[in-house]
RNA sequence: GAUCCUGUAGCUCAGCUGGUAGAGCAUAUCACUUUUAAUGAUAGGGUCCUGGGUUCGAGCCCCAGCGGGAUCACCA
């Protein structure tokens, strides 16, 4: 670590060394007992009532007022941020200055950890501010943050906003635009209502191998690794569907599982390379069910985290609150386009392609071409809610065939601002359908398709010994919380979302010997 | 993958027709005991993304590369 220090970290580090000098050590290992979060203090303080006047507060030094003998500052919690009001004398009550002279003053920086106690107390312009009584140095911070300052009239000047930065240092774009950790703490919600709610009916959370030597149950090309002591190839996985269907085949009636999947493919504003999704599977239901149970799900959902069953997404509210509409993929085309393309054949489809102007190749069938006809007239116009049923058996081979519909499966998705955040069968349980199904995968993937599915037959066998009538679901999580929090971007709701290596100047120095 | 935009101080950004770099905040020093984008004074701070080229001279022009963003394409 020979890197060149700034001139504000040369100025920290001999503030460092200086603190030391004092005898004052810049990372204590004793424990400091908070008692009450700014925002706390914020609500609940009344002057007439004298509440909090013995408080121990801890954060970071955000911005310092200094007045000579007095100075105000900011410190910033987990919660927000609370004013202080630090007088030479109140913390120096002897003859000794030095803690306020030369510590606060002189050797303390923004975003430095501080630990205070104090009474509340408010200002002559009406602020809440914590009249510091003990302040101590809790962690020192040597390299300086971007200051964003605020107005009171909530303009931002000088707001750290490079999208690269704020994602590579997640850790200041949290510290110093602390709006965005909002984002994060309802997607924490997202999850725990929706775990609360499978939990309140007796579903089973699991969990199942990310390291897969078969990568099943979705069509996408996976990441390839390999186990020294196996010697043998890994995946990592791309579904989890197979392994929570083997649970039910277990005798477990309903499971469920939140966890991380990855697909080797574009990264783009809605797509990131490993992303977490929630899938779950209830024996004896089928997808009519899932469909009202989806409903309570996101409603529930909804109002629990955001107060209300309505979002703003973009333009549009958005309305939580079931039932959804309900259309199958053939009504909502005729719904689109004038055209019922249900009776047609591949031939038929084409023409009709062509008449609409949707480019196609001649290696697209039957289900294909629906599926661009789809895509292209249909999806946008999906802003509230709505259920689209009855897919083509082509495109999902683990699906049940539909119950009534030649050459459908009993398939939902759900659809919201024009985008999809769910996905439900009934799920196949007829083992010899199952593997025929996964032949016809391997046709595709010989015609070329790098995203056909492979044969497990260990899935197949588990399908022999039998797997009750079983309806299966799985949800966005990255996709929902954009919806629940008004984000265009995948990246925005992601703590660490992928990003190419940052190019040091080591690097480029190295780089520049080997040529 | 294609197109466009972009990369200059810790942060946000200027930088004219090519003439060796500027502001605000931050930092340092001084003053100031109810300020709040605190204020006033003074000072320091730069691998202008990287590598080539043109030129007497490049932050600026040209070529190549790297990072990021947006749009499109691809993709569950």
């Amino acid at each position: 670590m020979n890197r060149t220090l700034s001139e504000q970290e040369l100025v920290r580090r001999e503030a460092l060394q200086k603190i030391r000098d004092l005898g004052i050590d810049p990372y204590p290992a004793e424990r400091f007992d908070v008692t009450a979060f700014s925002s706390d203090v914020l609500a609940n303080f009344d002057s007439e009532k004298g509440n909090y006047q013995e408080v121990s507060m801890a954060g970071r030094l955000m911005a310092r007022r200094i007045m000579g003998k007095a100075a105000f500052a900011h410190l910033q919690d987990m919660e927000g941020r609370i004013q202080i009001y630090v007088s030479r004398d109140e913390i120096c009550p002897g003859e000794d200055k030095t803690l306020y002279n030369t510590l606060f003053k002189k050797l303390l920086d923004l975003g430095d950890f501080i630990g205070i106690k104090g009474h509340a107390f408010t200002t002559r312009t009406g602020e809440t501010t914590i009249h510091v009584t003990e302040l101590k140095l809790l962690s020192k911070s040597l390299r300086p943050l971007p200051v964003v300052k605020s107005t009171k009239e909530g303009e931002t000047y000088d707001a750290f906003s490079d999208p690269e930065q704020r994602y590579r240092m997640r850790y200041v774009d949290l510290t110093v635009n602390p709006q965005y950790r909002e984002i994060f703490k309802r997607r924490s919600k997202i999850v725990s209502t929706m775990r609360a709610f499978f939990d309140r009916h007796d579903w089973l959370e699991v969990e199942t191998p990310v390291l897969q030597p078969i990568h099943g149950g979705a069509a996408a090309r996976p990441f390839e690794t390999h186990h020294n002591t196996l010697d043998m190839p890994l995946f990592l996985r791309i579904a989890n569907e197979l392994y929570l269907k083997r649970l039910i085949v277990g005798g477990f009636d309903g499971v469920y599982e939140f966890g991380k999947m990855f697909r080797n493919e574009g990264m783009d504003r809605t797509h990131n390379p490993e992303f977490t999704s929630v899938e779950i599977y209830v024996a004896y239901k089928d997808y009519v069910w899932m469909m009202e149970m989806v409903e309570q799900l996101l409603e529930e959902t909804t109002l629990k985290v955001t107060g209300g069953t309505k979002v703003m997404v973009g333009e549009n509210e958005i309305d939580f609150k079931g039932p959804y509409v309900r259309m199958s993929m053939y009504e909502s085309i005729e719904k689109y386009t004038g055209i019922d393309i249900s009776a047609m054949t591949e031939e038929e489809m084409r023409q009709v392609c062509k008449q609409l102007h949707i480019e196609i190749d001649d290696t697209m069938g039957r289900g294909k071409l629906i599926d661009e006809i789809f895509g292209e007239k249909v999806e946008d116009h999906l802003i509230q809610p709505t259920y689209i049923t009855d897919y083509p058996i082509e495109m999902t081979p683990l699906a049940k065939k539909h119950r009534t519909a030649e050459g459908l499966v009993e398939r939902f998705e759900l659809f919201v601002n024009g985008k999809e955040i769910a996905n439900a069968y009934s799920e196949l349980n007829d083992p010899i359908d199952q593997y025929e199904r996964f032949v016809d995968q391997l046709e595709l993937a010989k015609r070329g398709d790098e995203e056909a599915m492979a044969l497990d037959m260990d899935f197949v066998r588990a399908l022999e010994y039998g797997m009750p009538p079983t309806s299966g679901l799985g949800i966005g999580i990255d996709r929902f919380t954009m919806m629940l929090t008004n984000q265009t971007s995948i990246q925005e709701v992601i703590f660490f979302p992928q990003m190419r290596p940052e190019k040091t100047a080591e690097d480029a120095e190295a780089e520049a010997k080997e040529e």
